[in-house]
DNA sequence: CGCCAGTCATACTGACCAGTCTAGTTTGGT
DNA sequence: ACCAAACTAGACTGGTCAGTATGACTGGCG
């Protein structure tokens, strides 16, 4: 089977080959990878099965091209970097925007689906679910701890390990609303107040455990 | 079909029906839900299909008890309560000793594998997922909620929301370990020294903002 | 010994499905 | 207008697999 090479988007070819990506997406996140059904997807995205083979190659091929698209589409969403702090105060409201928007922005049914699936074909797609970690709290840590760094400097955090701070806070808030849609579902996940409450509490915490000079 | 009544462990019927649950689990665990060949399990259970079906009735059913049966054996070694203490110094090595404890039983490549598998099949079997929640996390943080009430009755410890207090210490140490396992598998799990080291900031982390009068 | 429930190996059915093939149609560039 | 590339519907192949059927074997018990 020989697979052609990426049309240009605006082209006939590629508008098909986005319309298999988005059918496909629905599938796969639907039905996983075994359950999803090439005819199904083939239908839904209005073209025959043929072309999907062409553009893709197989079944394989295709889901690692979809969620690698899933994966590229949240990170730009993720990406987002407000000035950094310089009061207490300001660090106080920084964290909690923090958390705040990126528990807005992880926590939807979309990610959540696609990350119970890489979870569930880790055996089969191992590398998937590493881009998943990489990309995902990995590349979250690795930029937090640099801020924290900066803000260790200016006398504003106590943390000998920048990195162990930021798995820390990063997790106080993500971790709870996390594992319950992981096995809860949607029905599972927090509302705005919920995770007003949730970045509240772990700046709380994260403060009170990296803050020179504090009485609780 | 016509599902026979389960068996004395001891008969020769019972230890057949250990020999497959055993099999499956093995399948399952390996291959997924979909994956998973009705043939392989009677083969490495040593025993005919047909036995498998009197028993179980189908693969889902078979497949329901298995992931049941693998919860229920984990509950038992999570399962140990050791005496609470009673003053600031014992309670800091209790609360290490806890969280040690639930790393070494939580984080085996079994349970985290039958935690993926869960996952991944969470729209085909949502009520296995919300057992291994509700036995799980829930539960852990339940039983510790009670301990930490206890606690600030006697005022060791200051926390207005015990649950929250406990949602905190756990996923401290629980989550950087439970997600990296997720997501790279069991090369991912943490060392002893690991396991020491994150129970021990945990700790630190918690006191810090659960305990009166305390100078970071 | 003879009974019979449980088990065995094996073959079969029917369904599903990834991937291919065919032959006719549309599209887009020149 | 013309042609080649891309696309279409739909049939087909080959393989897998859940679940069933068959007929023979075995072991415990009266």
């Amino acid at each position: 089977m020989q697979v052609e090479p990426r049309k240009a988007p605006g082209s006939n070819s590629g508008r098909k080959r986005l319309r298999v990506v988005a059918a496909a997406t629905e599938v796969f996140l639907k039905s996983g990878f075994l359950g999803a059904n090439m005819d199904e997807i083939a239908v839904r995205a209005g073209v025959s099965k043929q072309t999907i083979y062409k553009n893709f190659g197989s079944k394989e091929a295709l889901f690692v091209d979809v969620v690698t698209a899933m994966m590229v589409e949240a990170d730009q969403k993720v990406h987002t970097a407000p000035a950094e702090p310089d009061s207490t105060e300001a660090m106080e409201r920084y964290l909690f925007e923090y958390a705040y928007r990126q528990l807005s922005v992880a926590l939807t049914p979309e990610l959540m689906q696609l990350r119970r699936l890489v979870i569930g074909e880790l055996g089969r797609f191992p590398e998937l679910a590493r881009i998943l970690y990489e990309r995902g709290p990995e590349r979250a840590i690795t930029v937090l701890a640099a801020v924290f760094k900066r803000l260790e400097a200016k006398g504003l955090l106590l943390c000998p390990d920048a990195t162990v701070a930021a798995t820390n806070f990063n997790w106080l808030f993500m971790a709870h609303p996390v594992n319950r849609a992981m096995l809860l579902g949607d029905a599972g996940l927090p509302s705005d107040a919920d995770m007003q409450r949730l970045a509240k509490e772990a700046v709380r915490v994260f403060l009170a455990a990296h803050t020179p000079n504090r009485i609780a």
